[in-house]
DNA sequence: CTGGAATGTTCATGCGGTTAACTTCGGGCA
DNA sequence: TGCCCGAAGTTAACCGCATGAACATTCCAG
């Protein structure tokens, strides 16, 4: 997220993305509450007020920012769970999976505190029922349809009640976000590293008894 | 909430308090973004840095807010299980005890949603570990007590893992507190009454599904 | 009484968001 | 080719907030 470096003429030339690459790096450092709009002009070298040339103000700056953020947890969801294991076992396939996007949903937050939190800073937008819409969904709440689906191909295989699938989405959504701002924020941020994984493991074996009954 | 009225008198006479009053009736209308020091003074009817002499700044005005909500939250979740029926049924009770706490505290979050989110603002004491010290504890995170001890009551019924037990009420609580957020301020902040009981009950099921299990 | 400790007040500083008015550049059109 | 306009930056200024310093008013203990 380094800005992009441009010769010193009165136009930038690519101010929009400088800012938001400062504006990333803020809240990597110090989560949304750092994102100011003024620091980030500082740090690209530009004065305040040219911001608002790209930008309606601070809140869309770090609405951009939030998206970015969200993009990355979904991205390291994938990347856990392509590194799973034991794809190939038809029958394992589907929990696994669902349990590697979880702890990638949670590595991302236990790594990127503040990237995780600018994710879920001011309200984005909302799903109207936790629903399986498969089709296109907003990007937006990418790790969320990720999740679902996976749980829906786990679910796929035992009898679920019907009606239940997007509701034990939510649930597990639930499970590992609020998880997440535990460790993160709250008061399990000062867990081990060990004791961390065992709570996560707990989580885990809590979201996929849900699933099973779910 | 109303604000202790005092005579014009140079003095307040209770100033401390009447700041603290406001202060939670900002979080409760707006959340701890809104504990605004200037304007709690306002309120009161005082100059803003009299508050000076009673907290250290808006920290420590926040700080307190937050421990009453906290204590709020435990407070509606004891309503809810007090006001479960069956706890005759020894049965059944340890299992109803959980849910009905589990409801209090999304209940109290959908209903003061302001309040539910300054109670986890600033990140306040966190635990070493999510063990069950019985004793004293800090009064702080007393919701996470009480959710502890009804699963252990549960648990102490079915033949749990030992060390999960633990691991299982941090579980526990992400899921209701991962809710919670997602309820009040997050991507499922627009689902309909019902459908947010949906979602409730189905992470009820994971909760307790996962009690058995842990 | 009276003097100091409490408790409020007024000023002043600095930061961050945002608007208004002015400046510079780059590029398209006459 | 040259000029002019609009995009992209700049400076100046306003407002609200947190906070510190110095001053004012009360209250109460001795």
């Amino acid at each position: 997220m380094a800005a992009t470096s441009a010769g010193k003429t009165y136009h930038h030339g690519d101010l929009r993305n400088a800012l938001i690459c400062a504006a990333v790096d803020l809240a990597t450092e110090g989560g949304p509450e750092r994102v100011v709009l003024r620091e980030a002009a500082r740090r690209v070298g530009v004065s305040p007020t040219a911001a608002y040339r790209h930008f309606d103000g601070r809140g869309e700056l770090l609405r951009t920012v939030r998206t970015h953020a969200r993009r990355e947890l979904a991205a390291a969801m994938e990347r856990a769970a392509a590194r799973e294991p034991g794809a190939d076992d038809p029958g394992l396939a589907a929990e696994r999976r669902v349990t590697a996007l979880c702890r990638g949903y949670v590595g991302f937050a236990v790594e990127q505190p503040g990237l995780y939190r600018a994710a879920f800073c001011v309200p984005g937008p909302a799903v109207d029922e936790p629903l399986p819409v498969r089709p296109p969904a907003e990007p937006e709440i990418l790790a969320f349809t990720l999740l679902r689906e996976a749980l829906e191909a786990l679910a796929g295989q035992g009898a679920a009640r019907p009606g239940g699938r997007p509701a034990t989405a939510a649930a597990a959504w639930s499970a590992v976000h609020g998880l997440s701002l535990l460790l993160v924020d709250g008061p399990l941020r000062r867990l081990s590293a060990q004791r961390r994984g065992v709570v996560v493991e707990a989580t885990l074996a809590m979201v996929v008894s849900g699933a099973a009954v779910g």
